[in-house]
DNA sequence: TATAGTAGTATCTAAAAGTATAGCAGTATG
DNA sequence: CATACTGCTATACTTTTAGATACTACTATA
């Protein structure tokens, strides 16, 4: 007997699913990182923010970073950037309405995230609370 | 009048939100990077697989980041790694029950991101049929 | 004039992620 | 006995990401 016949060869990816990772590519791009869902969640939040204002309540970023990833946000449309006239001049930065749709997102990551760490923590006798 | 008292001060985001992003990052440590996603979608369609055969499947990786990834998701309860008793030894990983649950967070990021791309996309004249 | 607030940029460094290439141990096939 | 298959590991390298530190330009206040 054909042993090749027999084990069923399997097609790769790519053949199988075609370009179906792009999608899922793109929006691991906008969510990934250390820096651009709490700035999300911050405009969200708050509605608008100064570049200044955000600096602080992002804990921790530095301003060559924020500067990166709002610059990364505007460009994906999730964000807008807006100078004011005023003396010194001022940017504020709000949440677009597409950039809304980003808490279904976010909240799915935050429920399966939650599941996890009580699926993997809690064998190593660690509970959510202590974090 | 107090400037001071007319601008709200915006608190930082641990302050107003603990440790939300806990985990959120602990989801996105799970999905994010190049190849984490591909070997889960390979072992969810396909069940069983063995080493080459991801190797085979998963297009790309090579043997160092594919052991690499593997032993990721096993520690995180994902996959599961069998060593069977033939010659020469084969080793089969397979899809946990628990590794099924990541379905619903990679769907969520197909749907976002098939509509990210039209959004930002289609304004550049492309489609996504073209990618 | 010194200080502090606005919005960033420039430069350098460190760490993480990923790639390329080679090799090992075991078994089976021709 | 050479070749090729299994399942990896080791080493060196490049690329990407992030961080630390300092600095610019402008305005307003004390």
């Amino acid at each position: 007997m054909d042993s090749k016949a027999m084990k069923d060869i399997k097609i790769p990816m790519k053949e199988r699913f075609g370009n179906y990772m792009v999608p899922v590519r793109d929006a691991l791009e906008v969510f990934s990182g250390k820096w651009k869902i709490p700035i999300i969640t911050a405009l969200t939040f708050y509605e608008t923010c100064g570049f200044k204002e955000l600096e602080r309540i992002v804990e921790g970023i530095t301003p060559k970073m924020l500067s990166k990833e709002l610059k990364f946000l505007e460009e994906h449309l999730l964000i807008s950037r807006t100078v004011e006239n005023t003396r010194p001049v001022t940017v504020t930065y709000s949440i677009t309405e597409y950039g809304k749709t980003c808490k279904s997102v976010m909240s799915e990551l935050y429920r399966w995230g939650v599941e996890h760490r009580k699926k993997v923590f809690d064998i190593e006798g660690q509970t959510w609370e202590e974090c």
